[in-house]
DNA sequence: ATCGGCTCGCGCAA
DNA sequence: TGCGCGAAGCCGAT
């Protein structure tokens, strides 16, 4: 099945090259499978009887990164090489800048194939690319259900918004892709990359930051991804709807970190849950697609995305809070008195350990634990600036658009006022007795506790 | 245990 | 122009 033209886009008006090989610029969409960058490469390859070689830039200062992340990231590119060689694909993994090795091996390329991303630094590296070769650029959408542009032309102001707008178009875009075959290996050429088969002499290499070390929990790659979701498929997804929100027991898929580095699809995970036909499906895509797009959506058209917070919040949202900028604060803490959990509330503490520990942590409480960050924080840009930090130094989906829209929903963005009080103004207000409430959250305490002892 | 009120603005129906 | 309703809220009254 042809890829749908609305996943495709002309970065520049370059003619087609006498060139050597079709060149693949792997960067958001680090997997073998179902990659409709990839797929439409293997179709240029073969229209133009050329060899195909696919290349991953590897930066080591790529902002907020350390050694958690770029363990992970690395587990999956291992595997990518492992996949591509047996689909007799070249894969070269080069120590630079992405756009700066592209444009290099762009030189002898007749095309050059992209995979999309939405955050600043991912659209300055393709612009850069695009200007900067002889050749045409294409960008391939692949890590998204609905294109974002297809999905909606605007900033959306909540998910009831873009809810309606996915609708009927999900379906079409939740299919199987046809895996191609080259025509041609690239394997013989000669171009040299480093050796993903060891990679710790690669991280050894890296001057990065290694304060965060690597999670024992979760390992990177397609196959840790299709694992995670299986069990979660046959173990949880039918008690999705009435567990997910509680962080005393496990009912999530854990795919967020997968998704974050590409390293599974969005389309062929919606296409397994469908294929189970659970009473979970609906809640599970909804999280999937319509929460998901949302945060991509909010990226894509809000590149203030990580502040100031006047410029991400609606009107209301940033008038109350400047209303009550000065508003007494019970709990002043510092960055570091947060990061090291030393805050008076248990569930909290819990909370930021969890993600120190995992690099996650349980979505109902990243609502409660960024709630808290602007309650105890002296301004809310403060507050905003100093959770997101945290956020993507620990968690191994920091960075993702997720968690740009999952912390400013703490402070009113996608969200409606409600009831006035301190400090928050109309901003919706959470605290611990919600948990108390809702959960035996105690268990929770107790799970956490547990872990620090392993 | 359950319920209404709090409060804003989008987007559809009219 | 009116109206329904929205990521998981809280709080006080019944």
């Amino acid at each position: 099945m042809a890829i749908n033209q609305s996943r495709i886009e002309t970065l520049n008006q370059n003619p087609v090259q006498s060139g050597d090989y079709i060149l693949y610029w792997m960067q958001s969409a680090q997997r073998s499978e179902y990659n409709h960058a990839l797929e439409l490469a293997i179709s240029k390859a073969n229209q133009h009887k050329q060899p195909l070689v696919v290349y991953f830039g590897l930066t080591d200062d790529f902002p907020q990164a350390n050694l958690r992340h770029y363990q992970f990231m690395l587990e999956g590119l291992k595997e990518v090489a492992v996949q591509l060689k047996e689909r007799r694909i070249k894969f070269i993994l080069k120590l630079n800048s992405p756009p700066t090795g592209a444009i290099k091996l762009a030189q002898a390329a007749s095309l050059v194939v992209t995979d999309r991303g939405y955050l600043r630094l991912e659209k300055k590296w393709r612009s850069e690319v695009a200007a900067k070769i002889n050749c045409p650029l294409l960008q391939v959408e692949t890590n998204v259900v609905v294109p974002v542009a297809e999905a909606s032309d605007k900033q959306e102001y909540a998910a009831y918004t873009l809810r309606k707008k996915i609708k009927g178009k999900r379906e079409d875009y939740i299919r199987p892709i046809e895996q191609l075959e080259v025509e041609q290996s690239s394997l013989d050429l000669e171009i040299s990359g480093i050796d993903l088969r060891d990679i710790e002499t690669i991280i050894d290499k890296l001057d990065i930051n290694r304060s965060v070390s690597p999670v024992k929990k979760f390992k990177g790659g397609y196959s840790q991804a299709k694992e995670l979701l299986a069990e979660f498929i046959a173990a949880k997804l039918a008690d999705y709807p009435d567990l997910s929100a509680d962080p005393t027991v496990d009912c999530l898929s854990h795919l967020s970190p997968y998704l974050h580095f590409g390293q599974i699809s969005p389309v062929e995970i919606a296409r397994e849950i469908k294929q189970a036909a659970s009473p979970g499906e609906e809640e599970f895509l909804e999280q999937l697609i319509v929460r998901r797009e949302l945060a991509i959506n909010f990226v894509h058209y809000n590149q203030n995305y990580d502040g100031p917070l006047e410029k991400i919040l609606p009107d209301w949202a940033v008038e109350t809070l400047n209303e009550h900028e000065s508003d007494k604060r019970e709990y002043i803490y510092s960055e570091a008195e947060l990061e090291q959990a030393k805050t008076h509330a248990p569930y909290w503490n819990a909370a930021q350990e969890e993600m120190v520990l995992t690099g996650t942590m349980h979505g109902y409480l990243r609502m409660y634990w960024g709630k808290k960050i602007l309650e105890w924080t002296a301004k809310p840009e403060t507050a905003f600036q100093l959770a997101l930090k945290l956020n993507n130094k620990y968690q191994l989906d920091g960075r993702d658009a997720n968690s740009f829209a999952g912390v400013a929903w703490c402070f009113g963005k996608h969200d409606r006022a409600w009831a006035e009080r301190g400090i928050f103004g109309k901003v919706r207000y959470m605290n611990a007795s919600g948990l108390e409430r809702k959960f035996e959250i105690d268990r929770y305490l107790a799970k956490i506790n547990q872990l620090k002892k392993d």
